[in-house]
DNA sequence: ATGTTCCTACCGTTCGGTCGGTATGCTGTG
DNA sequence: CACAGCATACCGACCGAACGGTAGGAACAT
């Protein structure tokens, strides 16, 4: 073992933030996430991707799913606090739950790639990381929840749904966007929410018409 | 190599139908890929589960991934067909969308399994299967996509919908289930089927009541 | 001198899949 | 009925590849 490492490419070149390798590595992992899954990317791949070693992977996360969990945590954290502006913005159950579905849907296309990887690779996280997302995700959907029962209460909302099944239609429809939305199609995040608000809200069916 | 296999069990014992084995190692990979995933379950622990060797399971199965073929197979057939019973039983798209409600609602907690992996490892398939079952899939959407677009066409859906988009959004409310439904929980398929369709026919708000 | 950042080389384990062989039932031929 | 011949059903040892993670050191900043 004379001579090891015999090319190494210059590095700190000016003024260099290693920061941005961890970002470059969270980055090359969130596509590859997204396509191929968590047990489908293996570490090697990642750090391929952002042209690094594995030797540096470990020196930025402790194991692989510590840097699942953080990707997980950017999204649902970004998610609670938009839901906390919308309860400090208004008291009405009937805008609450509108702008509810809007910061949904934005909040789905602009983390896209975390978003899928939230639902798809949750079962990775080890138990207490897991317990943890989860309680979190919870209060996302007791925010909804909370908002249908105030609607009732008020007597805005029917009295006939059970605020738990709506609650888990309106989130899953919401939620549901992530396996189609395209950047490039036809409609944004708001005229999605438009949409389903409305549909939702007001119902698809036209008040009174029999026929045509 | 003297002596090989000096103990084995007794084989073929009455009315012996190797069918059943077949069918006990999908039972074994249906809940190990639930609960697992495709990737997180190998084929040592679906054998071991089945009491069986690996030798038995590449006996009925070419690959692990023909298994999860069949697995994705047999539940969209069965959602193909239920839908074609639907159109042939009536014209009302008012009475089709509630059908096609109430048949995912169905399907999806008889099938549970089933559908867990059919949403969440549906990337395995190899090409021309995935291609194959992408166009079942696709098939249900246009489903409720034309049964959405009649009822447009026929003046009973509101004309500011977009069809595509109220399909994603009824199809997502309907599919999501899988994840939150528990056959231990207080609502059976037929009820929440009945609360989705309301709550997207007749809407949540109540007609011309601005307060309590 | 000391800590940070990142490298290469390596380890033990596990994976999907293969292979040669064995036990068992079926079938045709005398 | 006997029995050869063959297909089916299953076993368990084995293979090469790939995996997540570790270790020790080199390059750099302070």
């Amino acid at each position: 073992m004379a001579e090891t490492t015999p090319a190494r490419r210059r590095r700190w070149p000016d003024g260099y933030d290693p920061e941005a390798t961890r970002t470059s590595l969270m980055d090359s992992a969130l596509s590859l996430f997204q396509a191929q899954g968590f047990d489908g990317t293996s570490i090697r791949e990642i750090v391929d991707r952002a042209n690094l070693t594995k030797g540096a992977f470990y020196h930025h996360f402790s194991t692989k799913e510590e840097l699942l969990w953080e990707i997980q945590n950017v999204y649902i954290e970004a998610q609670l606090s938009a839901i906390g502006e919308i309860m400090e913005a208004t008291d009405d159950p009937r805008v609450r739950l509108r702008e509810l579905v809007r910061v949904s849907l934005t909040s789905i296309t602009q983390y896209h790639a975390h978003v899928t990887i939230f639902y798809q690779e949750r079962r990775h996280l080890n138990g207490p990381r897991f317990v943890e997302v989860a309680g979190k995700r919870d209060e996302v959907e007791r925010a909804f929840a909370g908002v249908i029962r105030d609607g009732v209460e008020k007597g805005f909302f029917r009295r006939d749904l059970d605020p738990k099944i709506a609650t888990f239609g309106l989130v899953g429809m919401c939620a549901w966007t992530y396996q189609w939305f395209s950047p490039a199609g036809a409609f944004g995040p708001e005229e999605i929410a438009r949409q389903f608000s409305t549909m939702v809200l007001d119902g698809v069916l036209i008040p009174g018409a029999d026929a045509d």
